[in-house]
DNA sequence: GGTGTATTATTGAGTGCGCAATCAATGGTA
DNA sequence: TACCATTGATTGCGCACTCAATAATACACC
């Protein structure tokens, strides 16, 4: 096989301009999420999806949201939640609270620890995807990527 | 909405438009991949990243890499490449090959039985990329979101 | 030619999450 | 009222990955 151009040679070129964006999504979310996790990490000691999951209950009336319906904004399965619920619970930045209406469901509440967190590591978090996505896009671009992305599954809401 | 808006709110509009890009970003990886994921093992025993390494492999010259090499363009830790090779090479899809020149490197090498793998499912899952995001975006967004996400860390290779 | 530093790869321990199974509660149907 | 399909939430199990530590080799330098 001298360059193995012949028989399966997947050339980067003649791919669908799909499976490229495909492609760089992948990779550009692995290296972004890593660089952001590890600065939020150290700093806050939150994950992305501890932010994450504040960010949203913050946002929700009541500062609160059905475990189901949390799994759904953030793209998580309804046991994922569970788990990541978990920590934010015992770290006290989340607590539970029943539904009269429907004794199924138990509400994810943002405690005032939480909103507080939140508040603390907002700044320098936002500071941080701000200066990655600047430094490497124009505005113009990131407005374009913002809104191409908001099309695409996962982005609806 | 009366509520909320005072305090900790994190009104969705006032965002930065990078933040808004980097949600979307993290929950559009999260619903494609999952989707994608789901297709792939189920037709094809494969997961994204096994298919991903054996593409950039089959691409390599000599369909070959150094870990390293593939660990830097699949995103992932020197570690996570060995785990991920681990699998494929149990599944004799890849094979390790020696270097002479420096006795460190082990390389990462597809064999024969891999590029048919390759072969077998890159159809059906390249059309299945290209039917996800063709059903959400134009043409022209695609291309857009493949030259932006280009530019993004992860993206430069 | 031996010493110190950098680089390649692996391993152990631990984490985050998905899938499938399960339980509890709800609401419609007869 | 009894039944059953549906929905919300959790749990056991397993996988894929990271981080930190380790071993082996390479190379520069005097």
């Amino acid at each position: 096989m001298s360059t193995q151009l012949s028989s399966a040679q997947a050339s980067t070129d003649g791919l669908p301009a799909a499976v490229k964006a495909w492609t760089r999504l992948l990779r550009a979310h692995a290296a972004t999420t890593r660089i952001l996790n590890a600065r939020l990490q150290a700093e806050h000691g939150l994950t992305i999806n501890d932010y994450e999951a504040l960010q949203v209950l913050a946002c929700a009336e009541g500062g609160r949201l059905k475990r189901v319906e949390l799994a759904r904004r953030l793209v998580l399965t309804p046991s994922g939640v569970t788990r990541l619920l978990e920590g934010l619970e015992d770290a006290g930045l989340v607590a539970r609270a029943a539904c009269q209406a429907d004794r199924r469901v138990t509400y994810a509440q943002v405690t005032d620890a939480g909103l507080a967190k939140l508040r603390e590591a907002a700044c320098g978090h936002e500071g941080s995807v701000q200066a990655l996505f600047e430094e490497h896009l124009s505005a113009k671009e990131i407005e374009q990527l913002a809104e191409v992305l908001g099309k695409v599954p996962g982005g609806e809401d």
